[in-house]
DNA sequence: ATTAGCAGTCGGGCGTGTGGAGTGCTAACA
DNA sequence: TGTTAGCACTCCACACGCCCGACTGCTAAT
């Protein structure tokens, strides 16, 4: 456990190192936070924290930078609450408060206006839950190769390509489909990713068959990922102003991993959490993109559909302000949707 | 009009230029393009063609590249044509002519194909000119303010506010919007675009209501630009990869200029031509974004819904590789659309 | 345990110098 | 008149070296 102290000159350091993004110098801080020491001591008390792994050095004759580490202990603990301006609240009552329109359309000003609040990107998923398998189809290309077609309720489709091994006659691509059918007909397309193949299913004269059907669910896996979801970004740009990313290829690191929409939604999905709860991720450690953290938070739009808002920023960031606009953002949904759509 | 000698050695300096983004020297030219001359001849040629404005010189002791008049003139008469590899062809046919599914999917897997080969931006606009107006409806917000509501066919909802004259009362708002209906409804939402208010509609004793009509009009406009437009867009960071990005600022600038989607969908749409015909404009004289090139095809997809697929790149851009992708790309949409979705 | 003071380290900004690339110009030549 | 060789000139890019200043760690005193 931490001294009081050194929580006190800890949370100095990120509280400065967010305000300013350079390493901060002992003398910093006993002259804005600590007056009461000498910067000496605080000195030995850096070099403690650094030892604790919640700072690093940059060089021997620089201040100190918080660690990843640090910046999750002061999420947790150290951070003071802050509230929402009251010209910031008025911002995202009258952007949103009486906007009429589609979902979709919500969900596009709402990046906008988060984008806008803490200048970091912004993202929104929205989960649709109720679609439901109707078909799944195989094709014979006769090319060695199969056509695996997913039909659903609102009729969209998925494809993807299996190989198909040598010994396979129309015959038992009917049966394989057959038994896909009775398996998934009815379902939920998410039922894959958790999906463990039934051995059982399969006795053992039929089991050439395993290995198409594994085959064929991985795709099934995958292609059905992103079914029912809609994601929208913006403000990729907004991250990119700040000066972890002065050179384009941090720049291009980041917006690399933005362009992969697949593992953004799972970043903001993949954690329940109530309506309205918030959720910090930090790092590549704890699932965010390399070098950023995300805070997320979830609001329920209805039977079957879940909505999660998120920011993506650097690790360095002023995770107060964000946490504050994505409360009362989500504060706000939650009323919009609870009035009745 | 320029010599033969002029435009090869044009050509030359923009092919040289492409391949790799550094002033061309006369030596070069000579040595690669045209051992008959010498380089002093080509010098001597190479400063007509600055100062007849198709070459820049950055500095007294560099060589030349290509002004955008260049690369227009380039575009336009000098590049000779190529096929496409078999390589890139099949990757795309693999890709796409077996591609089941909604024309969302298909979308964003045009523009991710496009980016893969080309290395530079993909965008997709998909434009449904069938969703027509059902109602318009103006709510007063009883705060001098009015919400103007445009409902479609396709119960797309659009929304924005107009500040109310002091001297209007419901009944005056009542007959304004069954005015707006009258002259909107069963129309398709594009038609306020081009509308010019049409005076003769309101007789002098309305005449009041010609202000509020105009604002309601401006606002129509504003918010029915992008309906039934969907934007896709993929491979930002593609374009970043290239040298004219090499510093942020450069590169926050260009995607700054990616986020305003109406944009990028206007410059897409904004000149017909016909099914799998191309369109390349260079920088912002021709109304691309700045410092940027954009090459567009059109492919029509069915009833009143028509799409542009489109490619951004710096304005040294691989032209021919670009041309050559789209023209196959846009080939096997009208293939896989004429086949009867 | 705290603190003042001092020696030591390292990054980064800045001026200087130089090599090399490429031109424009001139004069000679076909 | 068009082409060419040769030369003087320009200017960028890069490297080198320098020094200033920012901070620290350590030691010794309180």
């Amino acid at each position: 456990m931490l001294s009081d102290r050194k929580k006190k000159i800890l949370c100095a350091v990120v509280d400065s190192y967010i305000e300013s993004p350079s390493p901060v110098a002992s003398k910093d801080i006993q002259q804005e936070y600590l007056p009461d020491c000498s910067s000496a001591t605080i000195r030995n008390e850096l070099s403690a924290l650094e030892s604790m792994g919640y700072l690093i050095q940059p060089h021997v004759s620089a201040g100190r930078i918080p660690s990843e580490k640090a910046f999750r202990f002061y999420v947790n603990e150290l951070m003071c609450e802050s509230n929402i301006t009251s010209a910031e609240a008025e911002v995202i009552e009258r952007y949103l408060s009486r906007k009429v329109g589609s979902l979709e359309e919500v969900m596009t000003a709402v990046t906008h206006i988060i984008a806008e609040l803490t200048n970091y990107t912004s993202v929104v998923v929205k989960e649709d839950m109720s679609d439901t398998i109707t078909a799944i189809k195989l094709l014979d290309l006769s090319n060695g190769k199969l056509l695996v077609v997913i039909v659903t309720d609102s009729r969209v489709l998925k494809d993807g390509m299996v190989d198909l091994p040598d010994d396979f006659d129309e015959h038992m691509i009917a049966q394989a489909q057959r038994w896909l059918n009775k398996i998934f007909c009815g379902k939920h397309v998410s039922e894959f990713i958790n999906f463990d193949y039934p051995f059982a299913l399969v006795n053992d004269e039929f089991s050439q068959y395993n290995a198409l059907f594994k085959k064929i669910i991985d795709v099934l896996k995958k292609v059905s990922l992103m079914n029912g979801m809609d994601v929208e970004m913006y403000g990729e740009n907004r991250t990119l102003a700040h000066s972890e990313y002065a050179n384009v290829e941090d720049a291009r690191k980041f917006l690399a991993q933005m362009e992969n929409k697949e593992r953004i939604a799972e970043i903001l999905t993949n954690d329940g959490g109530a309506d309205g709860s918030l959720t910090v991720k930090i790092g590549s450690d704890e699932n965010a993109p390399e070098g950023c953290a995300v805070v997320t938070t979830r609001v329920s739009l209805g039977d079957n559909i879940s909505g999660s808002i998120g920011v993506i920023g650097p690790v360095r960031m002023n995770y107060r302000k964000v946490l504050v606009v994505l409360d009362k953002i989500s504060e706000i949904i939650i009323d919009l949707v609870g009035k009745g759509e």
